[in-house]
DNA sequence: CGAACGTCGTAC
DNA sequence: GACGTACGACGTTCGT
């Protein structure tokens, strides 16, 4: 059997018939999802390897010059649909189904022409269709299926249907006409008229014989038609013998692409498809699994792993904290679908007997910490702290997939091993849920059957190396990102570890006290709030906060949420301070309760009962830009700007003979800006060494740097940040409160005096259209697909990332570079000092009194000699018995 | 009752 | 609509 479809007809048919359908993006998807929708079908419908999908191809066919006006009233292909042709036709590409569109021809002849090829070899023909003329090409070796009205056409359907036999389906058409195609047909002759007449006269020439026979209006009116229903005929009829360079072998269904497929349901976010995707696993690739529970076998696989070039190493934990992860088992993998699990903590009942922790560790540990034997890993930070949790060290870390995929695209997809399996190898992995349950129903790992734990964990380590295999010649292509993947992120994964094992010591009572005095005043604020409302409500609730001011005491609307509502954010609030007193009150409150629940709250919970200290972790792969995020708690927030907020920094503090040391780097992005676009007026200001912000305001309002006001000063800081993320003149208006004409006029300005910057952003944003991509100092990329994006919004957000990225993602190369080269003189040196927080252009460390100096001059120079750039780049250091003070 | 989402606020 | 990158608290809504 041969399944031809026609892939125009369902197209158009799936958008009108269809409620337009969006995905968030924006971007059309309804007749995608319709036609797909219908393709699923008949490959569930029709068991056979013969499926072809047919296109009408562009331009004129020989209709058009038979007849000028042959669809000549047609619009235009819909801008919206036009755009879903192109994703629908890498759909049917990746589901395997061979896609013919041929020019001069319609598709109906295209379709016409492999039906007979295929009747001729002995094939079966169904032939998908929602257009009517199709009907003509019925007979006992062809049907036609209407997918979307479920109607299957036969022999006797089409005589049910129109009256008449396929085989005069042709003159029907010519009498009814086709109003979609222009042609006009016997005006005043219907279905019904046209089947009486073809039944009484066998065929439209016995009709046209007989012309004068009939009577009525209709009878008139074919006479006077006549002479147009031979074109009509010939336009009618659908073309059998159209050359094609393809044969019915050619339409042999290949096996889908399931990685293309998923990466496509994933952007046109079809995840219900996505989820009933019967996607490949690992198993059904092949991949076989063991268990190892005796010496004599980890023995044969000790072996393996020395003989290895590289393997996969993976650890299942009892928690996923990383300082009280507790080892359950190990996995390895040597090649692709060869793996073993190595269970040794299970303890449910009826659990075999295992191998020893410790027994296993010491026959691992040699492998384990040598530099030679190199080891792969997804995520292996983690592993590296359970390991080290039982004094062992982690080392020859060669690899880790999770980097790999996002020094290749930090944005594409999530870089767990779920999804980098499904992106990148079109397999579905087995979940952790799956194993272990989700929610209250989740089990400890240790409770895991060893056989479910077994399939799970050696299918983590299998996928590592087969992600490896395909990753890591794609980095290999490309020298600039291997060197950000070799010289920046795989050495930080150790420094890392260090980093967040060192934890930072927080003083628990100043946090309590705090607590307690914050609760006072937000309790004697809510007072007041309750007071001026006339009742008591939830501050915290944004609704009944709408309710309150702009429903009950009728303050103005002063700016909405993107979702419609009244907005109450700081702005709007701050706006109606200065008039309200409810409103002001409202501000205090939130910063307080900020303060106090975010930070004061929470940060004493966070104590580890064993260290005494926090440990936060920071993430590697998650930022576009090439930033490191922190959380758990996160210490990159911890407020700085407010009196109050200071007082949470002074909760971090240095333990007793030890300081904290503060390093920052000085206007990093505003540096980077200057080395990038090599500004002279720029670089000639940071070569000074002046304060810059001062020295861009006597640019902006030509004076002398030691004329400038602080308002001024306040204005140009407020440029020199904004030209970073890329900030407009509304944008500035509102940071400075002035009208938008004076915020251009500033801009004009400052591109006035700073020429380089304006090109070098020009030019930023030129490269990125042009390549679809922008790269930092050191040639980490951030990929901005969203600037072809059609709502002009989301693309002037990525023409704001394209600026910002550079100098953020340079900026963050750089502390990467610095964190790597200080750690490497720490773990030589013999001072006792420890990295312990940092904060995007900030490290801080944790020094013993008597040695500050030599560790000063030594961390500051390797900072400032991260990067080589055409201005200073500065580090400013302070000291301090807490975090406070040592700004 | 937990997951997902929206809103707001903190940092650089 | 209008300033880039994050994380998290809290309230609300939705679905099990």
């Amino acid at each position: 059997m041969v399944v031809l479809i026609d892939g125009s007809s369902f197209f158009y048919r799936a958008y009108h018939a269809l409620p337009p359908l969006n995905n968030s993006k924006g971007e059309p998807t309804g007749a995608i999802y319709g036609v797909a929708n219908m393709l699923r079908k008949l490959l569930k419908k029709y068991d056979t390897p013969y499926f072809g999908v047919v296109f009408d191809a562009a331009g004129p066919t020989f209709r058009n010059h038979l007849f000028k006006a042959y669809k000549a009233h047609r619009p235009p292909m819909p801008e919206d649909l036009k755009a879903q042709l192109g994703p629908l036709q890498e759909l049917i590409e990746a589901l395997g189904i061979p896609q013919i569109s041929q020019e001069g021809v319609e598709a109906d002849d295209v379709i016409a022409t492999l039906a007979k090829k295929a009747k001729a070899q002995g094939f079966f023909v169904v032939v998908a269709s929602s257009d009517k003329d199709l009907a003509q090409l019925v007979d006992e070796r062809l049907i036609l299926d209407n997918t979307m009205a479920e109607t299957l056409l036969d022999v006797r359907g089409v005589q049910e249907k129109f009256g008449v036999p396929p085989g005069r389906i042709v003159d029907y058409l010519a009498l009814v006409g086709d109003s979609s195609d222009n042609i006009s047909g016997i005006p005043g002759v219907g279905p019904k008229t046209a089947a009486k007449w073809l039944n009484q006269y066998g065929s439209l020439d016995g009709i046209v014989t007989h012309a004068s026979e009939i009577k009525g209006k209709a009878g008139e009116s074919l006479r006077a038609h006549l002479r147009e229903l031979d074109l009509a005929r010939q336009l009618a009829t659908i073309h059998n013998d159209v050359e094609l360079a393809i044969g019915i072998e050619d339409l042999k269904r290949r096996p889908p692409d399931y990685a293309k497929l998923a990466c496509l349901l994933k952007r046109l976010e079809f995840t219900s498809w996505l989820r009933q995707l019967d996607l490949p696993t690992a198993h059904s690739q092949g991949s076989r699994y063991e268990a190892v529970l005796s010496r004599a076998d980890l023995n044969i696989w000790l072996e393996a792993l020395r003989q290895a070039e590289l393997f996969a190493f993976d650890t299942e934990t009892t928690d996923l904290n990383y300082l009280n992860a507790r080892l359950v088992g190990v996995s390895f993998a040597v090649e692709p679908g060869k793996a073993a699990y190595v269970p040794l903590a299970h303890d449910y009942r009826g659990a075999p007997p295992q191998l020893a922790v410790n027994e296993v560790l010491a026959e691992l540990g040699p492998l384990l910490a040598s530099e030679e034997v190199p080891k792969l890993g997804q995520n292996l930070k983690y592993d590296a702290h359970v390991l080290a949790n039982y004094g062992m060290e982690l080392k020859g870390i060669a690899h880790d997939t999770m980097l790999q995929s996002y020094v290749l695209n930090s944005t594409a997809t999530r870089h767990d091993l779920d999804s980098l399996a499904l992106t990148y190898l079109g397999i579905k992995t087995t979940r952790y849920e799956e194993v272990a349950g989700k929610g209250t129903k989740q089990i400890p790992f240790q409770k895991v059957s060893l056989e479910r734990a077994a399939a799970y964990a050696a299918e983590d380590a299998d996928l590592t190396l087969r992600l490896h295999r395909v990753l890591w010649p794609k980095l290999e292509a490309e020298p600039k990102l291997k060197k950000v993947y070799q010289e920046i992120e795989m050495p930080l994964v150790p420094v890392l570890m260090r980093l967040e094992r060192n934890g930072v010591k927080v003083d628990r009572e100043e946090l309590h006290s705090l607590s307690a005095e914050l609760g006072q005043r937000l309790a004697a604020i809510e007072e007041q709030v309750y007071c001026l409302a006339g009742e008591e409500f939830n501050l915290a609730s944004p609704r009944q906060l709408h309710r309150i001011l702009f429903e009950k005491l009728s303050l103005p609307v002063l700016k909405k949420t993107p979702t419609g509502q009244p907005s109450t954010a700081e702005e709007v609030l701050s706006r109606l301070a200065e008039e309200f007193e409810l409103p002001r009150l409202l501000l205090e409150h939130r910063t307080l309760s900020k303060l106090k629940t975010t930070y004061a709250d929470r940060l004493p919970e966070q104590i580890h009962p064993r260290t005494g200290r926090v440990h936060t972790s920071y993430h590697q792969a998650v930022t576009a830009t090439g930033r490191l995020s922190s959380s758990d708690p996160n210490l990159q927030n911890i407020p700085i700007r407010s009196e109050e907020g200071r007082r949470i920094r002074r909760a971090f503090v240095a333990p007793p003979g030890a300081k904290l040391v503060a390093a920052d780097y000085s206007q990093i992005e505003l540096r980077i800006m200057a080395h990038l676009s090599q500004d002279p007026n720029l670089v000639r200001a940071f070569a000074a060494g002046t304060d810059i912000h001062r020295a861009t305001a006597a640019e902006l309002f030509n004076l002398a740097p030691e004329e400038v006001t602080p308002n001024q000063r306040r204005a140009a800081k407020a440029i020199n940040f904004g030209l970073i993320y890329g900030m407009s003149a509304f944008g500035l208006a509102k940071q400075l409160g002035v009208e938008r004409e004076q915020a251009q006029a500033y801009i004009d300005r400052y591109f006035e005096r700073y020429p380089g910057v304006r090109d070098y952003m020009e030019r930023t944003k030129q490269t990125a259209y042009r390549a679809g991509y922008v790269e930092t100092l050191f040639g980490r990329r951030l990929y901005l697909p969203e600037l072809n994006a059609k709502d002009p919004r989301r693309q002037s957000q990525a023409e704001r990332a394209a600026i910002n990225a550079p100098m953020q993602g340079s900026a963050a190369d750089i502390i990467k570079r610095a964190m790597i080269a200080v750690d490497h003189w720490i773990q030589r040196s013999r001072i006792e000092v420890k990295m312990i927080l940092q904060v995007h252009d900030e490290l801080v460390f944790e020094v013993e009194e008597d040695c500050l100096d030599q560790a000063i001059l030594e961390i500051q120079t390797r900072m400032q000699q991260a990067a080589d750039l055409r201005v200073p780049l500065v580090v400013e250091v302070g000291v301090g018995a807490n975090w406070d003070e040592a700004h």
